[in-house]
DNA sequence: TCCATAACTTACGATCCGCTACATAAATGG
DNA sequence: CCATTTATGTAGCGGATCGTAAGTTATGGA
Protein backbone atom coordinates (compact mmCIF):
# COMPACT_ATOMS: atom_id res chain seq x y z
CA UNK A 1 0.00 0.00 0.00
CA UNK A 2 1.53 3.68 -1.22
CA UNK A 3 0.37 6.24 1.70
CA UNK A 4 -1.97 8.22 0.06
CA UNK A 5 -1.91 12.14 -0.56
CA UNK A 6 -4.85 12.65 1.71
CA UNK A 7 -2.91 11.73 4.86
CA UNK A 8 -1.87 14.21 6.81
CA UNK A 9 1.59 15.04 8.33
CA UNK A 10 2.35 14.45 11.85
CA UNK A 11 2.82 18.02 13.79
CA UNK A 12 1.00 21.41 13.89
CA UNK A 13 -0.46 22.23 10.33
CA UNK A 14 1.23 25.11 8.80
CA UNK A 15 -0.98 28.10 9.08
CA UNK A 16 -0.30 29.96 5.81
CA UNK A 17 -1.03 28.44 2.23
CA UNK A 18 3.02 27.89 0.69
CA UNK A 19 2.36 28.55 -2.56
CA UNK A 20 0.11 32.09 -1.80
CA UNK A 21 2.95 32.78 -0.03
CA UNK A 22 5.61 32.28 -2.80
CA UNK A 23 3.22 34.16 -4.98
CA UNK A 24 2.94 36.71 -2.79
CA UNK A 25 7.36 36.93 -2.70
CA UNK A 26 7.37 36.49 -6.23
CA UNK A 27 5.15 39.58 -6.67
CA UNK A 28 7.94 41.41 -4.01
CA UNK A 29 11.15 40.45 -5.47
CA UNK A 30 9.75 40.85 -9.24
CA UNK A 31 8.47 44.50 -8.19
CA UNK A 32 11.54 45.95 -6.15
CA UNK A 33 14.42 43.39 -7.34
CA UNK A 34 16.15 40.86 -5.14
CA UNK A 35 18.57 43.21 -3.19
CA UNK A 36 15.75 45.92 -1.95
CA UNK A 37 13.27 42.48 -0.47
CA UNK A 38 14.16 42.32 3.06
CA UNK A 39 13.08 39.50 4.83
CA UNK A 40 11.01 41.57 6.83
CA UNK A 41 9.02 42.79 3.92
CA UNK A 42 8.73 39.27 3.09
CA UNK A 43 7.45 38.39 6.44
CA UNK A 44 5.32 40.89 6.92
CA UNK A 45 3.83 40.65 3.50
CA UNK A 46 2.70 36.95 3.99
CA UNK A 47 1.92 37.59 7.41
CA UNK A 48 4.33 35.38 9.21
CA UNK A 49 7.31 35.93 11.39
CA UNK A 50 10.65 35.31 10.63
CA UNK A 51 11.10 31.18 12.04
CA UNK A 52 8.43 30.28 9.95
CA UNK A 53 10.22 31.87 7.32
CA UNK A 54 13.23 30.54 7.61
CA UNK A 55 11.61 27.10 8.82
CA UNK A 56 9.24 27.02 5.11
CA UNK A 57 11.90 28.49 2.86
CA UNK A 58 15.47 27.93 4.18
CA UNK A 59 16.71 31.47 3.62
CA UNK A 60 16.17 34.18 1.28
CA UNK A 61 18.49 33.09 -1.33
CA UNK A 62 16.60 29.61 -1.59
CA UNK A 63 12.83 31.66 -1.75
CA UNK A 64 14.53 33.14 -4.38
CA UNK A 65 15.68 30.47 -6.43
CA UNK A 66 12.41 28.59 -5.76
CA UNK A 67 10.51 31.43 -6.93
CA UNK A 68 13.01 31.28 -10.46
CA UNK A 69 11.48 27.81 -11.05
CA UNK A 70 8.54 29.25 -10.78
CA UNK A 71 8.42 31.90 -12.88
CA UNK A 72 10.79 29.63 -15.27
CA UNK A 73 7.50 27.22 -15.56
CA UNK A 74 4.44 29.89 -15.84
CA UNK A 75 6.20 33.67 -16.34
CA UNK A 76 9.18 33.31 -18.81
CA UNK A 77 9.48 33.52 -22.65
CA UNK A 78 8.42 29.95 -23.67
CA UNK A 79 11.18 29.38 -26.05
CA UNK A 80 11.33 26.08 -27.38
CA UNK A 81 8.07 26.93 -28.71
CA UNK A 82 9.36 30.00 -30.25
CA UNK A 83 11.80 28.52 -31.42
CA UNK A 84 11.32 25.11 -32.26
CA UNK A 85 8.43 26.49 -35.25
CA UNK A 86 9.81 25.60 -38.97
CA UNK A 87 9.53 29.26 -39.91
CA UNK A 88 12.13 31.52 -40.71
CA UNK A 89 14.79 31.73 -38.00
CA UNK A 90 14.11 36.20 -38.34
CA UNK A 91 10.81 35.57 -37.29
CA UNK A 92 11.54 33.19 -34.57
CA UNK A 93 13.46 35.63 -33.13
CA UNK A 94 11.30 38.64 -33.71
CA UNK A 95 8.88 36.79 -32.05
CA UNK A 96 11.15 36.31 -29.10
CA UNK A 97 11.18 39.92 -28.67
CA UNK A 98 8.13 40.60 -29.15
CA UNK A 99 7.11 37.91 -26.43
CA UNK A 100 9.49 40.04 -24.55
CA UNK A 101 8.06 43.23 -24.98
CA UNK A 102 4.45 41.96 -24.06
CA UNK A 103 5.39 40.00 -20.92
CA UNK A 104 7.81 42.83 -19.45
CA UNK A 105 5.19 45.15 -19.66
CA UNK A 106 2.19 42.94 -18.47
CA UNK A 107 2.28 43.86 -15.13
CA UNK A 108 2.64 47.45 -14.07
CA UNK A 109 3.75 47.18 -10.87
CA UNK A 110 6.44 44.08 -11.66
CA UNK A 111 8.11 45.41 -14.89
CA UNK A 112 10.82 43.74 -16.71
CA UNK A 113 11.87 39.86 -16.61
CA UNK A 114 12.82 38.82 -12.75
CA UNK A 115 15.68 36.23 -14.26
CA UNK A 116 17.16 39.33 -15.83
CA UNK A 117 16.87 41.63 -13.51
CA UNK A 118 17.44 39.15 -10.58
CA UNK A 119 20.98 38.51 -12.35
CA UNK A 120 22.43 42.48 -11.19
CA UNK A 121 21.75 41.91 -7.77
CA UNK A 122 25.09 41.85 -5.33
CA UNK A 123 23.96 38.95 -3.49
CA UNK A 124 26.50 36.27 -4.86
CA UNK A 125 24.28 33.62 -4.21
CA UNK A 126 20.88 34.70 -5.80
CA UNK A 127 22.97 36.12 -8.88
CA UNK A 128 24.44 32.65 -9.43
CA UNK A 129 20.81 31.08 -9.82
CA UNK A 130 19.75 33.66 -11.88
CA UNK A 131 22.71 33.75 -14.03
CA UNK A 132 22.09 30.16 -14.86
CA UNK A 133 18.79 30.80 -16.49
CA UNK A 134 20.25 33.04 -18.34
CA UNK A 135 22.65 31.43 -19.44
CA UNK A 136 20.45 28.24 -20.31
CA UNK A 137 18.03 30.34 -22.55
CA UNK A 138 21.21 32.22 -24.47
CA UNK A 139 22.74 28.80 -24.81
CA UNK A 140 19.12 27.56 -26.41
CA UNK A 141 19.19 30.67 -28.37
CA UNK A 142 22.80 29.81 -29.97
CA UNK A 143 21.74 26.41 -30.72
CA UNK A 144 18.73 27.27 -32.58
CA UNK A 145 20.72 29.72 -34.57
CA UNK A 146 23.93 28.15 -34.96
CA UNK A 147 21.90 25.08 -36.43
CA UNK A 148 21.83 26.92 -39.40
CA UNK A 149 24.19 30.12 -39.27
CA UNK A 150 27.22 28.83 -37.24
CA UNK A 151 29.38 32.05 -38.25
CA UNK A 152 26.77 34.59 -37.10
CA UNK A 153 25.08 32.72 -33.85
CA UNK A 154 27.97 34.20 -31.49
CA UNK A 155 26.60 37.70 -32.43
CA UNK A 156 23.18 37.08 -32.97
CA UNK A 157 22.88 36.20 -29.93
CA UNK A 158 24.69 38.80 -28.15
CA UNK A 159 22.04 41.45 -29.91
CA UNK A 160 19.49 39.29 -28.80
CA UNK A 161 20.60 39.52 -25.21
CA UNK A 162 21.48 43.40 -25.17
CA UNK A 163 17.80 43.92 -26.91
CA UNK A 164 16.30 41.83 -24.35
CA UNK A 165 18.19 43.21 -21.17
CA UNK A 166 17.15 46.67 -22.73
CA UNK A 167 13.52 45.75 -23.17
CA UNK A 168 13.39 44.50 -19.21
CA UNK A 169 14.65 48.05 -17.99
CA UNK A 170 12.64 49.94 -20.36
CA UNK A 171 10.16 47.99 -18.99
CA UNK A 172 11.16 49.30 -15.49
CA UNK A 173 11.49 52.55 -16.70
CA UNK A 174 7.82 52.53 -17.69
CA UNK A 175 7.90 52.20 -21.13
CA UNK A 176 4.52 50.53 -21.45
CA UNK A 177 3.58 47.44 -24.06
CA UNK A 178 3.22 49.81 -27.03
CA UNK A 179 6.39 51.36 -26.66
CA UNK A 180 8.14 48.50 -25.91
CA UNK A 181 6.68 46.59 -28.87
CA UNK A 182 7.34 49.28 -31.23
CA UNK A 183 11.04 49.16 -30.08
CA UNK A 184 10.87 44.75 -30.41
CA UNK A 185 9.98 45.03 -34.00
CA UNK A 186 12.40 47.85 -35.02
CA UNK A 187 15.33 45.98 -32.93
CA UNK A 188 13.90 42.71 -35.72
CA UNK A 189 14.83 45.41 -38.85
CA UNK A 190 18.57 44.21 -37.88
CA UNK A 191 17.71 40.43 -37.05
CA UNK A 192 15.31 40.65 -40.65
CA UNK A 193 18.60 42.25 -42.77
CA UNK A 194 20.94 40.36 -41.95
CA UNK A 195 19.02 36.59 -42.59
CA UNK A 196 18.18 38.11 -45.54
CA UNK A 197 21.85 39.15 -46.68
CA UNK A 198 22.61 35.91 -45.91
CA UNK A 199 20.14 34.10 -48.09
CA UNK A 200 21.78 36.21 -50.94
CA UNK A 201 24.65 35.58 -50.66
CA UNK A 202 24.19 31.67 -50.69
CA UNK A 203 21.85 32.00 -53.48
CA UNK A 204 24.84 33.63 -55.63
CA UNK B 1 42.00 93.83 -4.13
CA UNK B 2 40.20 89.83 -4.50
CA UNK B 3 41.95 87.70 -2.80
CA UNK B 4 44.26 85.50 -4.95
CA UNK B 5 43.61 81.85 -5.53
CA UNK B 6 46.93 81.13 -3.59
CA UNK B 7 45.67 82.40 -0.52
CA UNK B 8 45.34 79.38 1.58
CA UNK B 9 42.13 78.57 3.78
CA UNK B 10 42.32 79.22 7.80
CA UNK B 11 42.00 76.31 9.83
CA UNK B 12 43.88 72.87 9.38
CA UNK B 13 44.76 71.57 6.07
CA UNK B 14 43.15 68.83 4.28
CA UNK B 15 45.12 65.58 4.54
CA UNK B 16 43.69 63.91 1.15
CA UNK B 17 43.58 65.35 -2.26
CA UNK B 18 39.54 66.20 -2.70
CA UNK B 19 39.63 65.27 -6.20
CA UNK B 20 41.74 62.06 -5.99
CA UNK B 21 39.25 60.82 -3.48
CA UNK B 22 36.07 61.93 -5.89
CA UNK B 23 37.98 60.17 -8.25
CA UNK B 24 38.71 57.09 -6.42
CA UNK B 25 35.29 57.08 -5.16
CA UNK B 26 33.70 57.22 -8.85
CA UNK B 27 35.77 53.97 -9.91
CA UNK B 28 33.74 52.18 -6.69
CA UNK B 29 30.66 53.64 -8.17
CA UNK B 30 31.16 52.74 -11.44
CA UNK B 31 32.41 48.97 -10.64
CA UNK B 32 30.18 48.46 -8.16
CA UNK B 33 26.66 50.25 -8.80
CA UNK B 34 25.81 53.00 -6.13
CA UNK B 35 23.93 50.33 -3.59
CA UNK B 36 26.96 47.95 -3.05
CA UNK B 37 29.19 50.70 -2.38
CA UNK B 38 29.30 51.41 1.75
CA UNK B 39 30.63 54.59 3.24
CA UNK B 40 33.00 52.56 4.99
CA UNK B 41 34.03 51.62 1.11
CA UNK B 42 34.26 54.81 0.58
CA UNK B 43 36.38 56.31 3.39
CA UNK B 44 38.59 53.16 3.26
CA UNK B 45 39.37 53.33 -0.01
CA UNK B 46 39.94 57.33 0.13
CA UNK B 47 42.14 56.37 3.01
CA UNK B 48 40.52 58.87 5.59
CA UNK B 49 37.82 58.47 8.77
CA UNK B 50 33.96 59.13 8.50
CA UNK B 51 33.86 62.50 10.07
CA UNK B 52 36.13 63.85 7.42
CA UNK B 53 34.32 61.97 4.48
CA UNK B 54 30.89 63.97 5.85
CA UNK B 55 32.77 67.10 6.21
CA UNK B 56 33.97 66.77 2.34
CA UNK B 57 31.05 65.60 0.37
CA UNK B 58 28.00 65.86 2.65
CA UNK B 59 26.70 62.47 1.98
CA UNK B 60 26.76 59.31 -0.09
CA UNK B 61 24.09 60.59 -1.83
CA UNK B 62 25.74 64.21 -2.54
CA UNK B 63 29.36 62.83 -3.50
CA UNK B 64 27.30 60.62 -6.01
CA UNK B 65 25.79 63.88 -7.19
CA UNK B 66 29.15 65.36 -7.58
CA UNK B 67 30.86 62.81 -9.55
CA UNK B 68 27.50 62.20 -11.85
CA UNK B 69 28.54 66.28 -12.75
CA UNK B 70 32.35 65.04 -13.32
CA UNK B 71 31.61 61.76 -15.28
CA UNK B 72 28.68 63.98 -17.40
CA UNK B 73 31.67 66.26 -18.18
CA UNK B 74 34.52 63.86 -18.56
CA UNK B 75 33.18 60.43 -18.82
CA UNK B 76 29.73 60.27 -20.60
CA UNK B 77 28.97 60.21 -24.47
CA UNK B 78 29.55 63.10 -25.56
CA UNK B 79 25.95 63.85 -27.69
CA UNK B 80 25.97 67.31 -28.66
CA UNK B 81 29.51 66.50 -30.60
CA UNK B 82 27.86 63.71 -32.02
CA UNK B 83 24.28 65.18 -32.99
CA UNK B 84 25.24 68.26 -34.44
CA UNK B 85 27.09 67.13 -37.28
CA UNK B 86 25.27 68.08 -40.33
CA UNK B 87 25.55 64.40 -41.60
CA UNK B 88 22.55 62.19 -42.00
CA UNK B 89 20.85 61.15 -38.82
CA UNK B 90 20.90 57.51 -38.70
CA UNK B 91 25.03 58.00 -39.37
CA UNK B 92 24.46 60.19 -35.92
CA UNK B 93 22.31 57.67 -33.91
CA UNK B 94 24.96 55.16 -34.86
CA UNK B 95 27.35 56.73 -33.89
CA UNK B 96 26.36 57.37 -30.81
CA UNK B 97 25.56 53.56 -30.22
CA UNK B 98 29.04 53.03 -31.24
CA UNK B 99 30.82 55.53 -29.04
CA UNK B 100 28.64 53.71 -26.69
CA UNK B 101 29.92 50.64 -26.72
CA UNK B 102 33.45 52.26 -26.88
CA UNK B 103 33.18 53.62 -23.46
CA UNK B 104 31.10 51.02 -21.88
CA UNK B 105 33.53 48.58 -22.15
CA UNK B 106 36.53 50.74 -22.16
CA UNK B 107 37.69 49.84 -18.23
CA UNK B 108 36.41 45.94 -17.99
CA UNK B 109 37.32 46.92 -13.93
CA UNK B 110 34.24 49.54 -14.40
CA UNK B 111 32.14 48.52 -17.48
CA UNK B 112 28.51 49.86 -18.05
CA UNK B 113 27.25 53.53 -17.71
CA UNK B 114 27.54 55.05 -14.74
CA UNK B 115 24.66 56.86 -15.36
CA UNK B 116 22.18 54.84 -16.75
CA UNK B 117 23.35 52.12 -13.82
CA UNK B 118 22.64 54.45 -11.13
CA UNK B 119 19.73 55.13 -11.64
CA UNK B 120 18.49 51.44 -11.28
CA UNK B 121 19.59 52.01 -7.45
CA UNK B 122 17.31 51.78 -4.68
CA UNK B 123 18.19 55.26 -3.59
CA UNK B 124 15.86 57.84 -4.24
CA UNK B 125 18.23 61.04 -4.16
CA UNK B 126 20.72 59.08 -6.09
CA UNK B 127 18.26 57.61 -8.35
CA UNK B 128 16.54 61.13 -9.02
CA UNK B 129 20.19 62.55 -9.73
CA UNK B 130 21.17 60.00 -12.33
CA UNK B 131 17.97 60.42 -13.87
CA UNK B 132 17.37 63.80 -14.20
CA UNK B 133 20.77 63.32 -16.63
CA UNK B 134 19.19 60.65 -18.43
CA UNK B 135 16.68 62.46 -19.33
CA UNK B 136 18.32 65.55 -20.57
CA UNK B 137 20.21 63.17 -22.69
CA UNK B 138 17.11 61.53 -23.69
CA UNK B 139 15.47 65.38 -24.48
CA UNK B 140 19.20 65.73 -26.65
CA UNK B 141 18.35 62.73 -28.62
CA UNK B 142 14.59 63.50 -28.87
CA UNK B 143 15.07 66.89 -30.27
CA UNK B 144 17.53 65.79 -32.85
CA UNK B 145 15.38 63.52 -34.45
CA UNK B 146 12.10 65.58 -34.21
CA UNK B 147 13.72 68.43 -35.64
CA UNK B 148 13.58 65.97 -38.76
CA UNK B 149 11.31 63.72 -38.21
CA UNK B 150 8.77 64.47 -35.69
CA UNK B 151 6.26 61.34 -36.19
CA UNK B 152 9.27 58.98 -35.05
CA UNK B 153 11.34 60.85 -32.53
CA UNK B 154 9.35 59.37 -29.79
CA UNK B 155 9.63 55.74 -31.28
CA UNK B 156 13.34 56.18 -32.39
CA UNK B 157 14.24 58.26 -28.88
CA UNK B 158 12.78 54.60 -26.85
CA UNK B 159 14.33 52.30 -29.59
CA UNK B 160 17.59 54.48 -28.58
CA UNK B 161 17.17 54.54 -24.80
CA UNK B 162 16.59 50.79 -24.90
CA UNK B 163 19.78 49.93 -26.81
CA UNK B 164 22.06 51.82 -25.00
CA UNK B 165 20.40 50.42 -21.79
CA UNK B 166 20.68 46.84 -23.25
CA UNK B 167 24.59 47.74 -23.99
CA UNK B 168 25.35 48.98 -20.65
CA UNK B 169 23.99 45.70 -19.24
CA UNK B 170 25.80 43.76 -21.75
CA UNK B 171 28.89 45.60 -21.03
CA UNK B 172 28.51 44.28 -16.92
CA UNK B 173 27.76 40.88 -18.04
CA UNK B 174 31.31 40.98 -19.63
CA UNK B 175 31.12 42.04 -23.14
CA UNK B 176 33.93 43.12 -24.94
CA UNK B 177 34.21 46.10 -26.56
CA UNK B 178 34.30 43.92 -30.22
CA UNK B 179 30.98 42.52 -28.58
CA UNK B 180 29.16 45.42 -28.03
CA UNK B 181 30.62 47.49 -31.26
CA UNK B 182 29.08 44.36 -33.54
CA UNK B 183 25.75 44.69 -31.49
CA UNK B 184 25.81 48.55 -31.77
CA UNK B 185 26.47 48.32 -35.41
CA UNK B 186 23.66 45.34 -35.67
CA UNK B 187 21.09 47.88 -33.79
CA UNK B 188 21.86 50.38 -36.33
CA UNK B 189 20.76 49.00 -39.12
CA UNK B 190 17.31 49.26 -38.10
CA UNK B 191 17.86 52.73 -37.73
CA UNK B 192 19.20 53.19 -41.45
CA UNK B 193 16.42 50.69 -42.77
CA UNK B 194 14.03 53.07 -41.21
CA UNK B 195 15.09 56.76 -42.01
CA UNK B 196 15.99 54.65 -45.57
CA UNK B 197 12.23 54.22 -45.73
CA UNK B 198 11.74 57.77 -44.73
CA UNK B 199 13.21 59.41 -47.56
CA UNK B 200 11.84 56.50 -49.78
CA UNK B 201 8.11 57.81 -49.05
CA UNK B 202 8.91 61.10 -49.27
CA UNK B 203 10.32 61.68 -52.47
CA UNK B 204 7.71 59.08 -54.59
C1' DT C 1 51.43 84.14 22.28
C1' DC C 2 46.82 83.28 21.98
C1' DC C 3 42.53 82.74 19.41
C1' DA C 4 39.65 81.31 15.63
C1' DT C 5 39.11 77.98 12.22
C1' DA C 6 38.87 73.68 10.14
C1' DA C 7 40.20 68.94 9.65
C1' DC C 8 41.50 65.15 12.31
C1' DT C 9 40.74 60.59 15.57
C1' DT C 10 38.00 57.89 18.51
C1' DA C 11 34.02 56.21 19.83
C1' DC C 12 29.33 55.55 19.57
C1' DG C 13 23.97 55.93 18.52
C1' DA C 14 20.17 54.37 15.98
C1' DT C 15 18.52 51.43 12.71
C1' DC C 16 18.34 47.79 9.71
C1' DC C 17 20.14 43.28 7.99
C1' DG C 18 19.76 37.98 7.78
C1' DC C 19 19.01 34.58 10.93
C1' DT C 20 18.15 31.68 15.34
C1' DA C 21 17.45 29.96 20.46
C1' DC C 22 13.82 28.94 23.19
C1' DA C 23 9.54 27.98 24.93
C1' DT C 24 4.73 27.08 23.45
C1' DA C 25 0.78 25.46 20.68
C1' DA C 26 -1.48 22.11 17.78
C1' DA C 27 -1.63 18.20 15.29
C1' DT C 28 -0.79 12.54 14.86
C1' DG C 29 0.51 7.78 16.65
C1' DG C 30 0.57 4.53 20.21
C1' DC D 1 -3.42 9.48 28.31
C1' DC D 2 1.34 10.56 26.86
C1' DA D 3 5.14 10.88 23.50
C1' DT D 4 6.43 12.63 19.15
C1' DT D 5 6.46 15.87 15.61
C1' DT D 6 6.03 20.15 13.48
C1' DA D 7 4.73 25.09 13.34
C1' DT D 8 4.39 29.24 15.91
C1' DG D 9 5.44 33.65 18.68
C1' DT D 10 8.71 36.27 21.41
C1' DA D 11 12.79 38.00 21.81
C1' DG D 12 17.28 38.78 20.51
C1' DC D 13 22.17 37.89 18.45
C1' DG D 14 26.07 39.44 15.71
C1' DG D 15 27.09 42.37 12.16
C1' DA D 16 26.52 46.14 8.76
C1' DT D 17 24.31 50.38 7.59
C1' DC D 18 24.52 55.81 7.56
C1' DG D 19 25.65 59.32 10.26
C1' DT D 20 27.39 62.16 14.46
C1' DA D 21 29.11 63.98 19.17
C1' DA D 22 33.19 65.03 21.51
C1' DG D 23 37.70 66.01 21.95
C1' DT D 24 42.42 66.75 19.57
C1' DT D 25 45.63 68.70 16.27
C1' DA D 26 47.39 71.81 12.87
C1' DT D 27 47.18 75.85 10.55
C1' DG D 28 46.54 81.35 9.70
C1' DG D 29 45.64 85.90 11.73
C1' DA D 30 45.87 89.41 15.40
Amino acid sequence: MEQTESRRTRGRPRQFDLDEAVATAQRLFHARGYDAVSVADLTQAIGINPPSFYAAFGSKADLYSRILDRYAAQGAIPLPDLLSADRPIAECLVAVLEEAARRYAADPGAAGCLVIEGARCADREAKGAAGAFITAGEEAIYRFIAARYPDQAACIQDYMSTVMAGLSASARNGHNFDRLLATARLAGVGLEQTFALNRQGREK
